[in-house]
RNA sequence: GCUGGAGUGGCGGAAUGGUAUACGCGUCGGUCUCAAAAACCGAUGUUCGCAAGGGCGUGUGGGUUCAAGUCCCACCUCCAGCACCA
């Protein structure tokens, strides 16, 4: 075999060194060249790198080599996203500090990215967790309070008892800890939130530009977002001045509220009961549903639980007298907190009704049971339908209704037109240590005071202690905490709390643009050069946080007139798992491939191709070992062919071909005009390679006589153009081989990606079928572009098809051009 | 329930409305070998048939078309995300 392993490692490791030693894949903005910026999600650095990354780092890598051969400038950079409660943890078990195990663990990915082979610009790199990049975290956070989009407040807010912290809602997971999977409680804290609401509207309507990203992606942001249309109502509560406004999107039921419901958190809610003979009760429910934590009040299964407030109120629309209720799904964090009931036609106020013997009032007619009463009813009518018992709005179906009404009570001051959202601001105060540090002060004297931009970084104390017990270790560092108000120089106090480390990550991607310029956040023309992200990749799992963080960040530095885009990432690819056994691979579950053992025994280059051949990006992959070695085998064919038959000549092909030359030319026009298009199509990897295999099964079939001199040239062309289409995917073998062939260039990742010529793909005679009632029933080889007048007494005589139309009348003989005739008999 | 996606050989997966299953894996047979491995050559949807040659085949049922994996309608199943969001 030509290719061992002590080949590998000897032709890999000389590359992986050249490239770094000539710093290959420096990106320099040049405004002659068309760029192209290719993003990874970068790296938590927990220990070693993981199949999941190779997966992912392999797709960026060959994007940034294939477009490095179209003749694009390209910016392919590679970090850590550094901060991060794990790395606590890990100093606690390992009795070593956060910052130690970090950046040990950046050293172990560092050299597994070098391993493989990536063509990063490693002058880029940096980690967040360096001073020179969260300085910036710090300085956009004063930007922020500067601009009222970053502020505090006290509200209820999400916090994991394990990890002793609070979350944003975007970390909520089922009710559960993202991180630690521990049910999250309710807890009333003062905490410092960014104001993305602020851009909900655009966040929503810019979905609607992102046409290069997964249809998924745009729906779950879609999702969290949460627009929806509908109108305030205002609900008079009787014998006294309170008013109750409900928030709805069917203002066309509103004849049919027989109740209004108020979450157990509305500020209205113990207080109607006050001096009623249901105060009892009502406090006694309030206390209840509050200590339940958030999820098995949302789960949906639970029955629906309420109580009577002792207090009634009044549909502005009819003047009805309507109970005012307490119920637990009523949720305070969406719309007003309150709702107004509609039995008949929303199945939740439906089962409440039953349940509680509530009134009910059938407002929509269901077309299916016309003059159904509320007591036939086994479920609400949710669906359309025209209005009834709704007075001057009867007979008008209730879509058109909807408006209508809604107008008509503003008119009357009865409620108003308005929009809800679904999206909260961004709760981003950490009782944790490894993160940046807040840079504001509390001074007696001034109250919060931001630290002034000169001071900055505030820096993370070296020697707070990590005890994993919960509040915020900073707190306990004297030396931080005590410092002179910027604003009186008095004695005042350090926020101790630190940025949630989605902050970090949000912006990363503009800080790649000029990476150490210290100066400033980043150099403004060269992300102007570089920005937007032309092709950005990672999982699926930030497909909500990260993403829609990093929209905002950008929409907020290009109000400040920092980016010129509106949108940081123009196509996203959303690779898919790597499963072991049908399993995600994960340490726990032991399925575990270890990327460095693979490399061991097959080289980087197998292990890319593997990857990458055996499904498409966006797809789960299954580990398959022979697979692996098919990869294998494959660019040892492609070896040794290069070895054994690729020799320079100076005989080149003329104008005279015989039938193999013929095919062979075919084939390698064929095989370009394939790989391209699989990688201008969306990256289809799987098929492109498998072009590529298809070409070489022709290079192997190719016989030709020494004494023809002619045909070592069409060999060599052939050798060449395969080598060329399998640079992105196999770079270290490639560059090898270009070598092997006499060809000295700085990298074949610069060499002209090879073209095709739409002539070679046309060849004198084409295959054909013969179909008969749609049936295929013959075969023949007939010359390029032959018509009806040609093929008709051709096909028409052939046996088979004879068979198949004797005795019958041909009714139609259609003629596709050099793919197949049709009868019709 | 809502949203997004997917159902194709033994397996991973290919197919601008035009010869379904490219390419790879696996399996079977062969060459080489004392033997094995590697490598190479060939076969491989299913079914009936000695064969020639048929039948059936892309989740199900309809439809459009000379022609449907692909388009339309109605379903089923699976995966993922969201979910008492008023």
């Amino acid at each position: 075999m030509p290719y061992t392993t002590n080949d590998i490692r000897r032709v890999e490791e000389k590359w992986q060194a050249y490239w770094a030693v000539n710093k290959i894949f420096r990106a320099v903005p040049d405004p002659a060249k068309k760029k192209y910026y290719v993003l990874e999600m970068f790296p938590y650095p927990s220990g070693k790198i993981h199949m999941g990354h190779v997966r992912n780092y392999t797709i960026t890598d060959v994007i940034a080599r294939y477009k490095m051969m179209r003749g694009h400038n390209v910016l392919h950079p590679m970090g850590y996203d550094a901060f991060g409660q794990p790395a606590e943890n890990a100093a606690i078990k390992r009795n070593t500090s956060p910052s130690e195990w970090t950046y040990k663990c950046i050293d172990d990915m560092r050299a597994g990215l070098r391993k493989m082979g990536f063509s990063y610009d490693w002058d880029r790199e940096f980690a967040t967790c360096d001073d020179t990049y969260y300085k910036w975290n710090q300085w956009i956070f004063l930007k922020m309070v500067e601009q009222g989009l970053a502020y505090k407040k006290s509200s209820p807010v999400n916090w994991c008892p394990s990890c002793a912290t609070t979350l944003a809602n975007e970390e909520v997971i089922d009710g559960a800890c993202w991180r630690c999977k521990e049910a999250v409680v309710q807890k009333d804290l003062n905490q410092w939130y960014l104001k993305i609401t602020h851009y909900a509207e655009e966040l929503l309507a810019d979905l609607k530009t992102l046409n290069n990203w997964p249809a998924r992606v745009v729906a779950m942001q879609e999702n969290w977002i949460g627009k929806s249309y509908g109108c305030e109502i205002f609900f008079k509560v009787k014998g006294g001045d309170d008013v109750i406004t409900v928030f709805t999107t069917r203002p066309d039921t509103i004849f049919g509220a027989t109740y209004v419901t108020l979450a157990p958190e509305h500020p209205l809610a113990r207080k109607l009961s006050l001096g009623t003979a249901q105060e009892a009760a009502v406090t006694a429910f309030i206390d209840k549903s509050i200590q339940v934590s958030k999820s098995p009040r949302m789960s949906g299964e639970e029955r629906k639980e309420g109580v009577f407030t002792g207090a009634y109120a009044v549909n502005p629309v009819n003047g009805a007298t309507i109970p005012v209720w307490i119920g637990d799904y009523v949720l305070m964090a969406y719309g007003t907190g309150a709702i107004m009931a509609v039995p008949t036609h929303d199945q939740r106020d439906f089962e409440f009704a039953r349940a509680h013997g509530l009134a009910m009032r059938v407002v929509i007619e269901d077309a299916t049971h016309p003059g159904m009463t509320p007591e036939q009813m086994s479920a609400a009518h949710e669906s359309e339908g025209k209005l009834t018992g709704s007075g001057d709005f009867d007979g008008i179906p209730n879509e058109e209704a909807k408006g209508k009404i809604a107008a008509w009570m503003s008119d009357k001051g009865m409620g108003r037109v308005s929009v809800h959202w679904r999206l909260r601001d961004w709760l981003i105060s950490r009782q944790r240590y490894w993160g940046t540090p807040i840079p504001m002060i509390y001074c007696p004297a001034c109250g919060v005071v931001p630290v002034p931009v000169d001071q900055l970084p505030v820096r993370l104390p070296v020697d707070a202690p990590i005890t994993g017990e919960g509040g915020s270790p900073l707190a306990k560092v004297k030396a931080f905490v005590e410092v002179a108000c910027p604003a009186c120089g008095k004695a005042a106090r350090r926020e101790t709390d630190t940025m949630a480390t989605f902050f970090d990550s949000s912006w990363y991607f503009l800080r790649y643009c000029s990476a150490h310029n210290d100066k400033e956040i980043f150099d403004v023309k060269e992300a102007a050069y570089w920005m937007p992200v032309d092709q950005y990749v990672g999982g699926i799992e930030h497909a909500i946080l990260h993403l829609l963080y990093s929209r905002f960040f950008t929409k907020f530095l290009r109000d400040i007139g920092l980016v010129a885009v509106d949108e940081p990432f123009d196509r996203l690819l959303t690779q898919g798992m790597v499963l072991k056994d049908g399993e995600v691979m994960s340490k726990s579950r032991g399925n575990i491939v270890d990327p460095d053992e693979v490399i061991a025994r097959f080289g980087a280059d197998t292990l890319r191709l593997f990857i990458l051949f055996v499904a498409p990006p966006e797809d789960q992959l299954e580990w398959n070992p022979s697979g692996l070695e098919g990869s294998w085998k494959f660019i040892n064919r492609v070896w040794g062919a290069v070895e054994t038959r690729y020799k320079a000549t100076n005989v080149a092909a003329g104008a005279v071909m015989d039938a193999d030359d013929k095919v062979l030319q075919f084939e390698r026009h064929t095989a370009v005009k394939k790989v391209t298009e699989s990688m201008e199509g969306g990256f289809k990897f799987n098929t492109a390679i498998s072009a590529v295999m298809v070409l070489m099964n022709a290079v192997d079939k190719y016989k030709f006589s020494i004494d023809i001199q002619y045909k070592q040239s069409i060999l060599n062309e052939a050798l060449e153009t395969a080598v060329l289409l399998l640079a992105p995917f196999i770079p270290h073998a490639a560059e090898e081989l270009w070598q092997m062939m006499g060809k000295a260039v700085t990298s074949i990742a610069f060499i002209p990606w090879p073209v095709y010529v739409e002539d070679a793909l046309r060849t004198d005679t084409v295959r054909i079928a013969a179909q008969v009632n749609g049936k295929v029933r013959a075969e023949f080889v007939v010359p390029r572009d032959a018509d009806e007048k040609l093929l008709r007494p051709l096909v028409l005589a052939d046996e088979a098809v004879q068979r198949h139309i004797a005795g019958k009348e041909v009714r139609k003989f259609i003629v596709i051009p050099n793919k197949l005739v049709s009868i019709v008999v």
